[in-house]
Order: C-alpha cells, then structure tokens, then sequence
DNA sequence: GATGAATGAGGATTCATTCAT
DNA sequence: CATGAATGAATCCTCATTCAT
C-alpha cells in the first residue's frame, strides 16, 4: 500500500492526502465525494483512480499511513531515555504538531475512523498501540521519584497530560483554521504551565 | 415536532420510527436511504414526505424523540426519593428496557448520533442532560452512609452500575435479534449479582 | 420479468422497448448506453432504473419479449390446419410484419444476441425453436402431393421461403427506415411471384 | 497498413498482435480495453499508439493481417495442382494449423468480426473470397472421376472437409488452451478417417 | 523508440424529492 | 390521506488518447 504513495510526485502527494483526509474526516466514508477530493487537489478524476484504483483502496490507504504517522513512527521516533515526565510529554506534542503541519486533518481523520469501522487496520492501532503508546508515555522509564509521595501520581501524570493536550490541540485546529500557528508561542506558554504543574506535584526539590 | 408523530395513526407510527432508527443507526444520516425506511415500515414514499416533509426532518424528529425518551422523560420517571443505589440503578435500566422493548434500536441511533454531529439538537442532551442524568442517578439522594467508609464509594458506584448495565445491553440486543427478551430472568440474575455487590460495598449491617 | 412490461403505461412501453431494441441491436450490450435509450424514449435516467433495475435487467426483458413474440406467440397463432404451402408461408410473414410494425427492431435485435451470447435464455429459442418453427412451417402437414414429383420438393420449399422472405425483410427495412410501409402492395408482389412458382413446382392441376 | 506491423521489431510483434487478437476475439471491439491490451503483450500503453496511432486503426490493421494470413496467402500457397480431394483438404488445413500456432487467436477473431461488423475491409473477404477459397477448395481442379458415380458428390465432399476440419479445430483450441499440440498425432488421425471416407466415397479402384 | 502519468468525457447507477391521481 | 411514477443531479468508476520525459 505504501508504495502507491511513493510513487506520487511530492508536490502532489500532499495535495492529494490532505484533500482526502479533510473530506474523509469531515463527511465520512461513504458521504465524501471523490469528486470533492479531486476538486481539492486540483487534480483530475482520472489520476486519483491511476494511483488508488478505488474509493475503497484510498481509504485503506490513508489509514494506513495515520497508523503509520500518528503511532508506529512516533513510538519509534520519541526519546525513551528521557525520564522526566514533563519534557516526555512535549516530545510526544511536538511530534504530533510537526505531523499536524504536513498532515492537519490526519488526527480528524483518525478520530473518524473509529467511528466509522468494527475491526480494521486501523483499529488495531487505536485499539492496542494507541492506549499502549499513552501508557508508556505516561510510564515507562518515568522517574517518578520525582513527585510528591502524598499525591496521587496517576492522576498528577494525567493532569500534566491534559493541560498540554488541550494546548497543543488547540494548535493543530488552528492550524486547519489559519494555515500557520506561532509555535514558540505554544511552547512559551505550555512551560508557563509546566511551571505551575511541577509547584503542584514535584517535590520541592525538582520544582 | 412532536406533532408530526402525534399526527401519525398509533398502527404507522412505530413502524416508521423503528424502522428509520435502524436504518439510521446502521448506516449513518447520509448512508440511509429513505428507500429501505419506507420499504420496512410497508408505507409508500410519498406518506414518508407527507409526515415528515424531508429526510432531514425526519432525522430531527427522531433525534427529538430519542431525547425525549431516553433523556427527559426517563429523569421524570425515575423516582428520586429511592436512596438505595441498587434499587435506584434497577430502576434506571427498567425503564430503558421499556423503551428498548417499543424501539429496539433507539439506543443504538442515539450512539450513532453522538459520532455524526458536531453540534446538534441531540448533543445538548448527550453533552449536559445524558452525563447530569448518570451523576444524579448515582448520587442525587442516594444513601451512601449504607458503604463501607473504607472503599472509594465513586469507584463502588460504577462498578455497580457497570455490572447492572451489561446484562441490560445484552438483553436490548437480545430485542434486536431475537424479538423477544424473558425479563424475569434478567432480574434474577441481576439480583444475584447484587447480592455479590452488597457484600463487596455495603456495611455490614444492609447487606 | 413479464410484469415489468405489463405495469408501463402503453404510451411509454413501446417507446422504451423500440429505443432499447434499436440500440443494442445497433451497438451490442455493452456498447449500448442507458443515456442513448433514454433520450430516444424521452423519459428520464431514473425511470428506466425505475422499470428494469439494471441494464442487464432491461436486457433480459427484452430477449424475454422478443423470444415471446417472434417464436412462441407466432407458433401459436399460424393455422396449422392451412396445407397449402404459400398460404402457409405467407401466414407466418404476415405475423412477422405485423410484429416489425410495432417492434421494428426487434428481428435485429434477435440476430444481436445471436452473435453476443453463449447459452442463453434467448438462445433457447435461436437453437432450438427458431430451427423447429421454420421447419414444421415448411412441412408439418404439409400438403406435398400438390408438388411435381420430378423436382427436388425441399429446394423447392426453400425457394418459395427464400422468394417471400426477401420481400418480408425488405419490407421491414422500409419500416426502420421509412416509418410505413404500403403492405398491400406487398402482398401483390408476392402473390405475382407465387403464381410463377405454382408454375414451376406444383402439378399442372393445382396451378 | 502493413507497414505498421513491418516497423515492430518481431520481439513484440507477435506478443502485441496476439494480445490484441485475444482481446478483440473475446470481448468484441467497443468493450475491449487498450489497457488489457498493453498489459498482455507487456508493452507501454504509449508505444501501443506509437505504432497505431487508435484502437480503430489497430482494429483495421488486425482485419487486414487476418485477411492476409487467412486468405490471400492461403490461396497463394495451396498447390492447386494436387487433384486429389483428401491431400487437397490435408494441405489447406496445414496451412491453418501453422497459423494458429503463430497467431492461436487468428480464426477467433475473424468469427468475431464477421459478427460486429455491417460492411467492412474483412467483409470482403468474409463475403467473397472466404466463400471462393472453399468453393475452390473443394471444386477446382479436383479429379471427381475417383468419385463413385451414383454418391452425391457435392455432398461427399462436405462430409470430407467437415470430418478433416473437425479435427484441425479442435486443434486449434488446444493451442489455445493447452499452449502445445501433437501435430503427428492429429494428421494420424486424419488419415484414418480418410481409409474410411475413401471407402465410402471413392470407386473401388482408388481406395 | 519507449514510457506511463495525466486527462476528462462518458459509463451505469442511486436517491431525495415532487406531484398528479 | 395515501400512492408510487417520475425526475435529474450526483455518485463512483473506466478508458481512449496525449505528451513530457
């Protein structure tokens, strides 16, 4: 599957996917319109069937590559060695804002899917490494000694996750509604945060 | 809106309502064609458009219906004063086994709303009456002095609720595929469980 | 398949079949286009989806109507009774013109499928029946005593079909291409022809 | 238009020309694809309309190879000298075997054209020289004095041709199907049905 | 010569909606 | 009330043909 998408002129390449995953994201599989897929893209009927022979085949496709960018590259991508929670947790963030500016309908798309399907490909990344990569983030190789013993850990650890999240989504929508975002700005003020969460859960030592 | 199924003779109307929340609820708004709702519901298309002028009216009604049911009107049945939670959560899944029994897939449709809409009439309920009916339901006036001071009473309470509401979503599916449910049987069994529970949760003395 | 065409207003039913009979009998099945047949019938796409479902549907009817009309209904109307051979002969043509007048298509139509199919529902007629009427019309009680028996009877049978028969198709080539035809002067023609074949093939007594 | 078969180098010739026999054979010319075509023969789709410019002009070019190999060379290479009706058939259908085994698809694909077609190159030889060929065949210069006067000649000879033909046609779809034929096995055959024809038709002098 | 990406008109089919009866 | 015939725009997809490389 992938090697339909190698063979694609970069230049078109992204023109394509993103036309495909904000249609498909949007309206759902059997709702989105080739036609407006094309239309997007700027290219001809003709030449989506060329690469993709089918409807179908450009849906598996796609989620093929989401799995791929949102789980698989990612898991391998981020630094495991770093153990202090905070600056895990914006690794993972940055990945996915970086991922967001090529692709800023791929993680629509991938909550989309899993409306759409029972058992599919690309469930088994939402289903098994997806809730397997949150964990590990959240987890492995974590040093939690750092923490405050009287609080409880999991949900510090879930604060800290959420508070970045929400930034860091609010990014990527920004993205598809601006075409840009100023990064600096999102990390500047996520450390802002960083900063209030570590007085609340780290022992006084590591503040 | 309710008008519009009030006008319906008491022999169509339920034909047609189930008959569009199961093709709805299957296939997504989009995905449905009105076709197969008239052809299950054994009316000709044009009584179809007489009723409800539009698929999207329809769509409307049914998600106006579904709240009124599963939302407003279940919260005006449930008696409040009831403070044991396992008589309290019984009643609950009582009354949605009534509902399932008159329309078998209306839970399934108000699922399938939940994954199409943005924002919507049907949210409303989903997002602020649907989560503020599950708090009260397991806390409003409910007798917690009954709990051993020693568990997480929150955590007690889902599990609760969870084991009462597996048996009642297997005995709604059991309604879609086999047309008929012994709901004796599921009481009994329910109340096994409750036994279990009793003992796990409560104080001694109201086991 | 017959109650399709019955459940057509006539109005429209000839229409639809004689723009269906001319195109696949111009163009073959596949490179027949529904569009072609729908302008020529002048109603819409949707209508004749309405009728016949399909193209292969719309297809099967008419090798269906035309098995009907050309060989079963024919076989039941000739007077069998009739042994003298030109009555005979000339009964069977006028049938045919009678069908060529409201089906001007249709015998070329028959002679499409012949070459498109295999072994087919139409077919059973081309190899079985077809063969079976031609040759009981030119023999099955058949009064050959009325022939000279010095001359080949069969050949003589032969030209006396082939003689009327080429006036018949040409006849109904006039249909296709002039929309009427004078079938009086027709049947003088063929009346002329036949006294000289009575001169050549019967005895003397029966000229 | 033989020019454009002469300037293929012979590697792809046969593999373009067969593939296109195949396709058109099969599938009639409208509903035959270029695409399928390229595919088979394992040749770029731009080279196939580098050497014909259309499917029309390749379709042409096709009817005028068939013609040749099948009707105008046949006629020249017959030894029109050989009197003998059974070495007469034998040699025509040798030359019909060599064929196939170049070009399997060949006689297919003059079937299929005599159905598509109304006036065309090929008609001509279809209607005329095709008829001619086989008239000669069995009637030119053929020493009918072996015949056994009180046998219907004519018809003796049908018998001949019909048997000996049988046998090269089932032939030829083996090629077809099976890529190979034991040509020894077949012309053994033959010549045993010939001892037997022999008897049956000739004067006893020449079996 | 040789490639195959690219085009876009045209293919069959579906479906929400209307309206005369 | 009730019907279902009728519409036609929109659906996905195919394919002969072109052309830059």
């Amino acid at each position: 599957m992938n090697d339909i998408i190698k063979n694609i002129p970069e230049s078109k390449r992204d023109r394509i996917l993103n036309s495909a995953f904000e249609e498909f994201s949007r309206y759902g599989f059997s709702n989105t319109s080739t036609n407006n897929i094309v239309v997007n893209a700027d290219i001809s009927k003709g030449l989506l069937y060329h690469y993709f022979g089918s409807k179908d085949k450009l849906y598996e496709v796609l989620k093929e590559l989401a799995a791929e960018l949102a789980f698989r590259d990612t898991v391998d991508e981020i630094n495991w060695n770093e153990s202090d929670i905070y600056r895990r947790v914006k690794q993972y963030y940055k990945i996915k804002i970086r991922i967001a500016k090529q692709y800023p309908y791929l993680f629509r798309f991938i909550d989309s899917v899993r409306y759409e399907m029972g058992e599919s490909a690309l469930d088994e990344y939402i289903s098994t490494i997806s809730p397997a990569l949150y964990k590990n983030l959240l987890t492995y190789n974590v040093d939690f000694t750092k923490f405050d013993d009287s609080i409880d850990i999991r949900k510090s650890v879930n604060i800290i996750q959420w508070t970045i999240e929400r930034y860091v989504d609010k990014a990527i929508e920004d993205i598809i509604h601006f075409d840009i975002i100023d990064e600096d700005k999102i990390w500047q003020q996520v450390d802002a945060y960083i900063v209030i969460l570590k007085h609340a859960f780290y022992k006084k030592g590591y503040v």
